[in-house]
RNA sequence: GGGCGAUUAGCUCAGUUGGCUAGAGCGCCUGCUCGACACGCAGGAGGUCGCAGGUUCGAAUCCUGCAUCGCCCA
């Protein structure tokens, strides 16, 4: 028998996945003889390679080999996504650091180019990235969110949902970064702790003397540690504060420019009198009013007196909105002063009729940067004695996760798309059923998450993206109304879908669709016109140009080019794209002209495969964007098609590091899925991640460093201080070697000079140790057992026990895998697959059958045997390995192609023993699953006699092995030679037992490696022999002049002590009046028959205690 | 602050509707280069199931509280 020598996964894969894509295995087009399965991937982020956070596809792709399997039409479609921000901020940055060059200088369409290239780079690699794992994709449908056939769904959607009124235009308090000069979301935010001060300045009250005004008490001296802020009295308070003054802390004085009221807490006795007057706000001079506010003001903390800032501020803009404040914005949109922070003199203050006192002189700190701004803002308060004191402070300050900027909060005009009725949708399919979520718990956050039906901000400052499809122009409302620009701004729409929308400038963001019902609008418009001329926002949005690419030329868009209209410069968000992902691919919405094809000439997609394919079946993903991606899915799917995007949702288990810290390369903690490929291959890491995925919500994988010079893996966090973030070690010692290597962090010299260590972890060796014995076990011993005899398997009658026995397992297993990866619980059928070809397969199965498959010569050659039994036994293994290699594939499905065709050389037609064999499938890929429909007889059937035989058989080997374990260790303990076989071993038991093992006898002699056996009723217990003692048998061992009793003895004695302690236990339950009174039948039954066997056990233990006295 | 989840062997995790003498892989210990496989074979040790109460004949499992950790949403 030859060796099939190691696996080498390397030599493997691309074969198999170039043979699968020659062949076509993975494309799908309609067919309405079978029925679809379709997986949208979801698009991984063109803003980087892939790590093994998203090694999850892994598990997608699983699902779909396995659907395919079953007799679908499985369609994986792939796609990437431009993810706005985070790619537009990395390539800004790149440009910066290697070009010095800014997007302003590079200009909108200079930008955009460049990111395309980013794209295109980082696009191609993470396809390569998921073939190499070996995603079973249609390539040619392969989709990008900014693509044409992308961009007409997303232009149309826009277009409708304006139309609907469920898009409009309106004011927020956004998180706004200063250097890429747009929103970012609040998770894109990280605080960090800066040393600042907080300021504490005097507002004066309006009609009260203002003679109190001094420097401030220098503050470097307070007793006081620099954690802590000073008690709120410090210093001693002056009497007049509360009535001529009053004192609001800030940790940005700057903002005061901007102040439209101040708050107090209305239960607050210092200050009640107060509340309905007014302050005079330093340097600006401006009157504001003090408002009783519960929510905005703590009694307790600093003065109890707070400056509201509306549009500097989330919580002072809440404030704003319920006392009707004024949002006065300081900023420009790149950091700097604006025209509002520029104070009034005190005299066209005073000519306002407004009582002081005021602040002398006109402060203008326009144009000046924050920063500037707020010295010159605190200098001035101070020299006009509005400064009470400033104290050391630590505060949390936002900063920009994407540019590193400090986070200004801004009020800013966003679009947003009115979630109410949109929810309702999505809420209603998720509790009746059409959409079930995998682990079901997921549910609830995507109930709670949508029940708050929140408008969607889905307008982003930002270049890469799709372009808001409005043009807009300011003008009176008595020019619009004016008969020629009516009249043709009707003409330019008469006959198309496109909405000209008018909102009052600063209105309160009402508005009217003018052009609906061919003009009835401007009617309103004429009445509100005759109360007064006002400025408004005429805005148009015209339906997508079915032929365009970007959309929308067409003669609306026209007339307002050339009228002055401008297209508003932001773009939508990426997961506005992203909603329509389960139908965009597909072509929806397949009006007019069918789009162009592609670059390489693939075809676009049609209605059909539309109607096909969607709705789709099942969605995998991670939890972290259940409602960020899911929910609006969900919402979009059912506005536009009337019908759920996909009837499952499986939230696969985050991949984390050895410290529970989500993976990122930004944390330094990702690991390339390609280092593990090359490390291990791609099956190991595919079924390790489905042995890991059951329905945990995390998964900890310790990341460690595989030393480029022996392979030895040194544990990341043996080399990393815990805690160090972002994790940069640029060198280590091998654990192993000693010798230094370098990481993914060093520079190009060190790699070259140390060479670098691959990102590894060691839960890989398991799927890697795996996939070494499925190779061993059929390379060199299955198919070679084979290739000598070719299985007849209609000839082949499985009547030995072990045939049955394992047709039996097998049978089970099948079931066990198919319902389990039915639900999601890919771990579950990972584990069930392993032991069954692992413990059952080969640990007993292959053992049994060794001496039935050849005779052994005299030289030790082994000459194969053509009998009966032999051509069973080849069946069984065949049919053994044929169906394991079926159930790993969609977990493992390179090594399991690989074998199948070797399998397949040699026995090209197969079937279950005992039935007659047809012709495999030429390729595993396209197979059908054991037991599907295409395969139902596959399944076979359980033999429950032949399992509880095979165990009592097992049980008795295991027996002796024991035995001879534990004699070998006394005997080397005492330096006697091991002994390869026991000499004889006395088997007691009843005679249907013994009649039982007497036909299983050359197995109990040969696993049980033992040379002589008496089997029987009535046989007696050698004087020294050791035992093993279970229930029904008992297995003694002659060791007389073999080895010494005693330690025997104690491990009898210690045995006895375990089972006399089930025993009691058991027999204390069954004497608790309240068991017997209240247990189920059954349960009590069963506790009788286990204190039985205990009791027998004990008894025959007890015996041979006695005898070895 | 609200929600979801976790806490079980040295490590990483299973443990369905309560019936358990609590399992797996890795690691550890002992023996084995005996006919595919040392990435292996055979055997073994190792756990007060986070803590405190409660429900129950019976709790790792259900309930309450507490502690610690993670994530999501404010």
């Amino acid at each position: 028998m030859s060796s099939g020598g190691a696996y080498d996964p390397r030599e493997v894969e691309p074969a198999i996945y170039d043979l699968w894509e020659r062949s076509g295995a993975f494309d799908a087009d309609p067919d309405p003889a079978r029925r679809p399965f379709t997986v949208m991937m979801p698009p991984p982020n063109v803003t980087g390679a892939l790590h093994l956070g998203h090694a999850m596809y892994t598990v997608q792709d699983l699902v779909t080999r396995y659907r395919r399997m079953c007799g679908f039409n499985a369609l994986y479609l792939p796609g990437t996504d431009h993810a706005g921000i985070a790619t537009q901020a990395v390539v800004e940055r790149r440009l910066r650091e290697e070009e010095g060059l800014t997007r302003k200088e590079l200009g909108r369409d200079g930008l955009v180019a460049r990111i395309w290239q980013w794209k295109e780079e980082y696009g191609a690699r993470i396809l390569s990235q998921l073939r190499r794992i070996g995603c079973s994709s249609d390539w040619r449908r392969t989709r990008f969110t900014l693509d044409a056939t992308c961009a007409r769904a997303v232009y149309h959607v826009f277009h409708r949902l304006y139309r609907d009124g469920l898009i409009f235009r309106g004011p927020r308090m956004v998180n706004w970064d200063t250097q890429l000069q747009t929103a970012v979301a609040d998770d894109e935010i990280n605080y960090e702790t800066v040393k600042g001060s907080l300021w504490h300045i005097r507002y004066p009250i309006e009609g009260r003397p203002d003679d109190w005004r001094q420097p401030p008490i220098a503050d470097a001296e307070a007793p006081k540690g620099p954690d802590k802020p000073a008690p709120a009295d410090a210093p001693a308070p002056d009497p007049r504060r509360g009535q001529d003054y009053l004192v609001v802390a800030t940790t940005r004085p700057e903002t005061m420019l901007g102040d439209t009221a101040v708050a107090v807490h209305p239960e607050d006795e210092r200050y009640r009198h107060l509340i309905g007057r007014h302050v005079i706000l330093p340097l600006m001079n401006r009157r504001i009013p003090i408002i009783a506010d519960p929510i905005l003001v703590s009694r307790e903390f600093g003065t109890g007196c707070v400056k509201v800032t509306p549009a500097h501020d989330p919580n002072d803009y809440e404030c704003g909105k319920r006392h009707n404040l004024a949002f006065i914005n300081l900023l420009t949109s790149d950091g700097f002063m604006n025209q509002s922070a520029c104070g009034q003199s005190d005299s066209a203050a005073r000519a306002t009729g407004s009582s002081g006192p005021f602040t002398p002189g006109e402060h203008d700190y326009r144009g000046m940067p924050k920063a500037d701004a707020r010295k010159r803002v605190v200098a001035d308060l101070e020299r006009l004695g509005y400064l009470e004191r400033v104290e050391p402070y630590e505060t949390q300050v936002g900063h920009s996760d994407r540019s590193k900027s400090p986070i200004e909060p801004m009020i800013s005009e966003q679009w947003f798309v009115r979630c109410g009725p949109l929810a309702e949708l999505a809420m209603e399919a998720v509790r009746d059923g059409r959409v079930r979520f995998y682990p079901s718990r997921y549910a609830k956050g995507y109930l709670d998450w949508l029940s708050e039906k929140r408008d969607w901000c889905i307008s982003r400052q930002l270049w890469w993206g799709h372009r808001i499809p409005v043009w807009s122009r300011d003008m009176a409302l008595s020019e619009l109304l004016a008969p020629p620009v009516q009249e043709a701004a009707l003409r330019a729409f008469a006959g198309s879908a496109g909405v000209i929308r008018v909102e009052e400038v600063a209105g309160a963001g009402e508005w009217h669709d003018v052009s609906r019902d061919n003009g009835a609008g401007f009617t309103a418009l004429r009445e509100a016109l005759a109360r007064g001329d006002r400025r408004v926002r005429v805005s148009i949005c015209a339906p997508m140009n079915p032929t365009g690419t970007d959309c929308l030329r067409d003669a609306a868009i026209e007339w307002a080019e050339k009228n002055g209209f401008e297209r508003d410069p932001d773009v939508l968000d990426t997961w506005f794209s992203s909603a329509l992902w389960p139908f965009s691919t597909l072509g929806w919405p397949h009006v007019g002209d069918a789009p162009q094809a592609g670059a390489a000439g693939e075809a676009p997609p049609t209605r059909a495969d539309l109607d096909y394919f969607f709705p789709t079946s099942v969605l995998c993903t991670g939890r972290d964007i259940i409602s960020l991606w899911v929910a609006r899915m969900v919402m979009l799917s059912l506005y536009f098609t009337q019908r759920v995007p996909f009837s499952h949702v499986y939230i696969n288990p985050t991949i984390q590091d050895g410290q529970g810290r989500r993976m990122s390369k930004s944390l330094g903690n990702g690991v390339d899925p390609l280092d593990l490929i090359d490390l291990y291959g791609a099956d190991a890491l595919r079924v390790t991640l489905a042995q890991l995925a059951g329905e945990t919500q995390d998964l900890r994988i310790p990341v460690a460093y595989s030393c480029p010079h022996c392979r030895a893996l040194t544990p990341q966090s043996s080399v990393v201080p815990r805690g160090k973030f972002p994790i940069d070690v640029k060198t280590a010692a091998c654990s192993g070697c000693k010798k230094r290597f370098a990481t993914a962090w060093a520079d190009a010299a060190t790699k070259s000079e140390l060479g670098v260590a691959l990102d590894s972890s060691e839960r890989f060796e398991q799927g890697r140790n795996f996939c070494t014995k499925l190779w061993q076990a059929a390379t060199g011993f299955v198919i070679p057992s084979l290739e000598a005899a070719p299985p007849d398997t209609a000839r082949a009658a499985p009547t030995a026990l072990e045939d049955r026995w394992l047709l039996s397992r097998l049978c089970a297993c099948i079931e066990d895998v198919t319902q389990r990866l039915d639900r999601y619980q890919f771990s579950d059928a990972m584990g069930r697959l392993y032991d069954f070809f692992w413990a059952e397969f080969c640990d007993w199965y292959v053992e049994f059958a060794k001496p039935r498959l050849s005779t052994r010569g005299a030289d030790g050659a082994g000459t194969p045997r053509t009998d009966d039994s032999a051509a069973a036994a080849r069946a069984v293994l065949a049919w053994g390995l044929d169906a394991t290699l079926r159930m790993l594939h969609p977990a493992g499905p390179f090594i399991t192609e690989a074998l199948w065709q070797k399998l397949g050389v040699v026995v090209p037609k197969r079937g279950a023993p005992g039935r007659p064999a047809t012709a495999a499938a030429a390729l595993l890929v396209r197979a059908p699953w054991p037991g599907s429909p295409a395969a139902a007889a596959d399944a076979g059937t359980r033999d429950d006699a032949a399992e509880r035989e095979m165990n009592e058989l097992q049980g008795v080997i295991r027996a002796l092995r024991d035995i001879r374990t534990r004699l070998n260790a006394i005997r080397s303990a005492t330096k006697q030679p091991a002994l390869r076989t026991l000499p004889a071993a006395v088997i007691r038991c009843d005679a249907q037992t013994a009649a039982r093992l007497e036909r299983g006898l050359p197995h109990l002699l040969r696993l049980g490696q033992t040379d002589a056996l008496s089997i029987g009723p009535d046989l007696q217990r050698p004087a020294e022999c050791f035992a093993n003692i279970m229930t029904g048998v008992e297995v003694f061992v002659p060791v007389s002049g073999l080895a010494d009793l005693s330690a025997e003895r104690a491990r009898l004695t210690r045995e006895r002590e375990e089972v006399a302690g089930h025993a009691a236990r058991v027999e204390g339950k069954l004497s608790n009046e309240a068991f017997a009174g209240k247990a189920p039948a059954a349960v009590i039954e069963a506790e009788r028959a286990r204190l039985a066997e205990f009791r027998e056990r004990l008894a025959k233990i007890d015996d041979s205690l006695r005898q070895l006295e």
